[in-house]
RNA sequence: GCCGGGAUGGCGGAAUCGGCAGACGCAGAGGACUUAAAAUCCUCCAAAGGGCGACCUUUGUGCGGGUUCAAGUCCCGCUCCCGGCACCA
């Protein structure tokens, strides 16, 4: 067979290629074939995405981990002959941009579009097949005027309000933050400490969904691991809401419960710090001012120092009494820094017989405990003594309930307070509105106008977009920057055209990205944020790649979006993600790699030094996507040295004797098709992309050993499919060599090979044969042999005879293809 | 504390539906080629014991039990590691 040696241009040799020259030369080869370029037709559609990157400046490993990943995925779904979307975008706005501003002078847009061409540039040195046709950047006005759209899409729902109430701040960012960005207390960018503050802020109303965002979890492809952080965050609890009168006051305090079963064994209610009622209930109390002074110094700890001392409970009795709504008894009403305003109604009732909390706070106080369930009659003497009794059990002590089991306990409960309007069943989530407004210059500004007259007025969708204006300063003190330029905050109000003030809070970067991959399907449309049509074809993301961080993040919000849109009739699927890769962490060292550690890596140097093909294949290699990478030298070495060694085993076949050639036809067809039954399988459903890579290596080094004993077109046929399934991994080094054995068109336009099943079955196939569970022999025998013949077979070899003895067969067991078991007594 | 995931050679990992554990690679050892080295090509490589040898025996997938002809895989009870949530009523 021939091999084309001079074809194209570039440097090498038989024995070892030039990775630079080849990989540039494809490179811009690439872009001007259009490669990549989203087909449509009537081919099936496949829509291939990676998150896509914040503009940091360059690109890091985890980037070129996850782009790796999306592209093997694009490549090999093209060539099975699907219309692939691959697009690439940019995360634009944020902090950093701003604070690099604020340091360095340089306005965010142009550190942004800077950092933005770089990263691009190392994008397309890493060969990734992209659509940048359909870039989309979330900070240029050709975006955020859609981002501000949505926005009024939101409002005009009723799921975009404002409100006033303590809320995250990151005094380092100077700006809030919404609850899935406090991690552990602490900013999740900048990682100082959370405090709280008492503002008017913007929110969406993402609780409305929680039930829905709940229970759609069940149909998507995601990994367990993230669909149980999701399934945490929203939190859902079924129990009742139970009223407590107060007589007094004329009011009454709601709780909610999870366990109505235990309501008789209520002795006591406690309200959060922040409870609305306590001022109310101490007025005129001997020791209201002390009351007074205790919720005082609750209220400004943060959230750290909350929980930092989660076992010392503090209260105090607040001198007023409700009434308990089934027995009429009164119960003190006391204020308490465990109960959290946020969560439930903000106050709780005190079962401290059946919860641990309770039991705790009891007992410091003094406080009556009343057992009312119990796991046997009669109630053990000693049942609450050391600990509460928190299992489910037999109600005792509570009035008609008494005798009844806890699970049949807790809807008669219900459903009698329900009848005395006294609260009844009721789910409450743990999730909070998404707090969406930030205190910054370098984000969507929210098109809306405060007008002394009309109020709130949404800016109309004909004026947007609401321009950031271009002569920010930057300081980093005192308020956003937007606040600062008068001509930009006065306006006139689009209602009733009197003075008006704009809103000077920018929008969420979550809110960016929970839309980006919706404006992809059709990136140039100028009067909507998308056309219709184009995300009817092309949604859900077929696959979807990204870190883990984003679990709750960007994941759950763009879940909620999609939703939001769907009930607005904008797009008609209820959710944007149907298949989740979530991929590990890079590690190098022992450690995830961070500029304190020292143990960083360059994604230039790497990709300068080894090349992306190699870069690429030790990657999928190492590790299975999901799982941590390390990355080691001798790693990438070892798939350079692979790469390599395909290329003289395609590039030698000039120097192959013709003469003894045949032999091993039949043998190179059984593994041709083996290599392309596990590459397929691994790449496609299974996305075990290491094991297609020691797939294909097991297939070389078969080819090494029997290629040359083969006739010419069986060997052609096994080294161009070598080729072809390497292509979407190496994709520089597989079009290099497709081009050499005489094709005039990209390897990546090629159809997936295919194979017939019949070389899938080998000729002789070894048996192990098992005597009592133990191998005690190893035969050869034809692959169709029967069953009987089989037994017969393994009876008679020598070493089975030995084994068995004096013994008699009592039972045998064959499984085709694998191993005999004899049962020998 | 609760929830999830995991533990397999010196290392990364494989074993997809209960069927020969350790594929593939790295590291290591030996050989070929070379004046030599690098590169390359070939062979060996879980542990312990035995045999000149092809090989044979025993043990072995975090620990202890169990089911089964057969268990890394299933069941029961633990240990440790990683991740998430954490006074959520």
């Amino acid at each position: 067979m021939q091999i084309e040696r001079d074809v194209p241009v570039h440097a090498g040799n038989p024995d070892r290629y030039d990775v630079k020259a080849v990989e540039s030369y494809w490179q811009a080869q690439w872009e001007r074939e259009e490669l990549a370029k989203t087909e449509v037709g009537d081919k099936p559609k496949f829509y291939c995405l990676e998150q896509f990157p914040y503009p940091s400046g360059h690109l890091h490993m985890g980037h070129v981990r996850v782009y790796t990943l999306g592209d093997v995925i694009a490549r090999y779904r093209r060539m099975n002959g699907y219309a692939v979307l691959h697009p690439m975008g940019w995360d634009a706005f944020g902090l950093p941009a701003e604070n690099a501003a604020i340091k360095s002078g340089i306005p965010p847009r142009v550190s942004t579009m800077n950092n933005i061409a770089y990263m691009k540039h190392q994008m397309q040195e890493m060969g990734l097949s992209l659509d940048w046709s359909r870039e989309v950047t979330t900070s240029e006005p050709e975006y955020y005027r859609f981002t501000q759209e949505l926005f009024l899409l939101f409002f005009e729902r009723g799921l975009a309000y404002q409100k006033e109430g303590p809320v995250n701040w990151c005094p380092s960012c100077e700006t809030v933050l919404a609850n899935e960005q406090v991690v552990e207390g602490a900013c999740w960018r900048c990682d100082s400490p959370v405090t709280k503050r008492d503002l008017r802020q913007w929110y969406f109303r993402i609780t409305d969904y929680a039930e829905r965002l709940l229970q759609d979890l069940e149909g998507l492809d995601w990994p367990t691991e993230i669909k149980v952080q999701q399934v945490n965050w929203i939190g859902k609890s079924v129990g009742a809401e139970v009223v407590f009168p107060i007589p007094e006051l004329g009011e009454k305090i709601s709780v909610f419960t999870t366990r109505p079963d235990t309501l008789y064994g209520a002795t006591y209610v406690v309200l959060a710090p922040e409870h609305p009622l306590v001022e109310r209930l101490i007025a005129g109390k001997p020791n209201a001012d002390a009351v007074r002074r205790f919720v005082a110094e609750e209220r400004v700890r943060s959230d750290i120092e909350r929980t930092a001392e989660t076992s010392e409970k503090r209260g105090m009795f607040t001198g007023a009494y409700a009434q308990h709504p089934l027995t009429g008894q009164a119960v003190p009403i006391w204020v308490a820094n465990y109960v959290l305003m946020d969560y439930g109604t903000g106050a709780v009732m005190g079962v401290p017989a059946h919860d641990y909390r309770d039991w705790q706070y009891a007992r410091k106080y003094g406080l009556p405990i009343r057992v009312v369930v119990t796991p046997k009659l009669p109630v053990p003497e000693d049942l609450v003594a050391e600990r509460e009794y928190s299992l489910p059990g037999v109600l005792v002590d509570s009035g008609p309930f008494t005798g009844m089991g806890s699970e049949e306990a807790k809807a008669a409960i219900a459903e009698h307070l329900a009848e005395r309007g006294l609260g009844g069943p009721r789910v409450t989530y743990r999730m909070r509105d998404w707090l969406i407004s930030r205190q910054r210059y370098w984000g969507a500004p929210i098109p809306v106008v405060h007008c002394p007259d009309c109020g709130v007025v949404p800016v109309p969708k004909s004026q947007l977009p609401v321009l950031l204006p271009e002569n920010a300063t930057f300081t980093g003190r005192g308020a956003s920057p937007l606040a600062q330029i008068a001509e930009w905050v006065n306006t006139t109000c689009p209602r009733c055209g009197g003075p008006a003030r704009r809103e000077t809070d920018t929008m969420d970067t979550f809110v960016d990205s929970s839309w980006y991959f919706l404006r992809y399907t059709s990136p140039g449309e100028t009067d909507r944020p998308f056309d219709p049509q184009a995300v009817a074809f092309w949604l859900p993301v077929d696959e979807y790649v990204g870190g883990k961080e984003h679990a709750v993040l960007h994941l759950l919000y763009s879940r909620f979006f999609t939703k939001v849109l769907y009930d607005a009739g904008w797009v008609p699927v209820q959710e944007p993600f149907r298949r989740l890769l979530a991929q590990g962490m890079v590690v190098y060292r022992g450690a995830k790699m961070s500029k304190s550690k020292g143990n960083t890596l360059s994604p230039e140097t790497i990709l300068s030094e080894w090349g992306t093909d190699a870069t690429r294949l030790f990657i999928l290699f190492a590790a299975p996507p999901e799982k941590d990478f390390e990355w080691t030298e001798q790693g990438v070495e070892g798939a350079y040295r692979f790469l390599q060694r395909v290329w003289r085993l395609v590039m030698r076949e000039e120097a192959v004797p013709s003469g003894d050639t045949a032999v091993q036809d039949d043998a190179v067809r059984r593994a041709r098709a083996r290599a392309v039954k596990k590459v397929t399988e691994d790449l496609g459903d299974r996305r075990a992309f290491n094991t297609a890579v020691s797939a294909l290596m097991e297939y070389t080094n078969f080819l090494y050993q029997a290629v040359g004993s083969a006739s010419p077109p069986v060997r052609r046929e096994a080294l161009e499919t070598l080729v072809l399934l390497l292509a979407p991994m190496a994709p520089h080094l597989a079009e290099e060599l497709w081009r050499r054995l005489g094709h005039g068109e990209s390897v990546h336009r090629q159809s997936w090979p295919t194979y017939d099943p019949r070389w899938l079955k080998e000729e002789a196939v070894e048996i192990a044969v098992q005597i009592n569970g133990k191998v005690r022999a190893r035969l050869t025998v034809p692959a169709d042999l029967g069953e009987q013949e089989l037994v017969a077979q393994a009876l008679a070899d020598e070493r089975v005879r030995a084994a068995v003895g004096q013994g008699a067969v009592t039972k045998s067991v064959v499984v085709p293809g694998r191993l005999v078991s004899l049962v020998v007594r």
